[in-house]
DNA sequence: AACTAGTACAACCGCATCGGT
DNA sequence: GACCGATGCGGTTGTACTAGT
């Protein structure tokens, strides 16, 4: 058996679980409990009388990620995908803190979600954002006329025009419903920022064109499904 | 069919914080 | 209060899988 084999030439694994080791962890976990990690890694002896040669550390994660009861497995909903976005534009990259507000799903889960489907998703919502302000070069000098926009204010932390009478939002990254706070949390956010600083001297607001719309989760489906 | 590039996700690593002594 | 081991968290990497050529 290439999982014996594998098992009995190592001291300490890493890598992918086995399910054999899976329903070892199980076990220890359902006796010693899930706090002491070293300590359920050590007790659990050597491979060879049925114990888990991992680090605490390692059991601990997959535990957490994967095999602890009321694990939600497979695709994030609709709902869930909002929630994320509405907390991490709250929070920033505070995942563990994000997840709690999610029954069922991982830091990490969220983690993944985050940098493989939201913030592609983001960056192509601002592609065609951008492209859309490209196209309307030619009325832009009459917008920003509303819409004055003071960096200094910007990354201060606080995203707004000087200007605000005309009651609208304003930039790309509100229209987005993101703050700079969150913006500028992440190495992957920082590039978000730089984008958006760029495009904020040519940009228009989504809002200022979308008046009637100041839902600003409401753009789920429109601004989502760009493809 | 073979190769390549892109994507998704599990797991690891390093640092910060916590808790016991 | 200082030290040290355990735990938690966020960033990053490795790899399996898929789609495109």
């Amino acid at each position: 058996m290439v999982y014996k084999a594998v098992m009995q030439g190592e001291k300490l694994r890493k890598g992918p679980w086995y399910e054999e080791e899976d329903k070892q962890l199980i076990t220890f976990v359902t006796i010693l409990g899930d706090r002491k990690w070293d300590y359920l890694a050590r007790v659990s002896g050597p491979y060879d009388s049925g114990g888990i040669k991992r680090c605490g550390k390692s059991c601990r994660l997959r535990w957490l990620n994967y095999l602890r009861p009321n694990i939600k497995h497979g695709d994030i909903s609709i709902e869930e995908e909002q929630i994320i976005l509405q907390l991490h534009e709250q929070w920033g990259n505070k995942w563990a803190r994000i997840a709690r507000s999610l029954p069922g799903r991982t830091d990490n889960e969220i983690k993944n979600y985050w940098r493989t489907h939201l913030r592609r998703k983001i960056m192509q919502a601002r592609e065609q954002e951008n492209l859309q302000c490209a196209r309307e070069d030619g009325k832009q000098d009459f917008l920003f006329q509303k819409v004055d926009f003071d960096v200094q204010t910007y990354e201060a932390g606080e995203h707004k025009p000087v200007d605000d009478t005309s009651g609208t939002s304003n930039t790309c990254s509100d229209a987005l419903g993101f703050s700079s706070s969150a913006v500028t949390n992440s190495p992957y956010d920082v590039r978000f920022f730089d984008w958006d600083y760029n495009c904020t001297e040519s940009c228009i607001s989504y809002t200022a064109r979308n008046s009637d719309d100041n839902d600003v989760w409401g753009w789920s489906d429109s601004i989502w499904d760009m493809n």
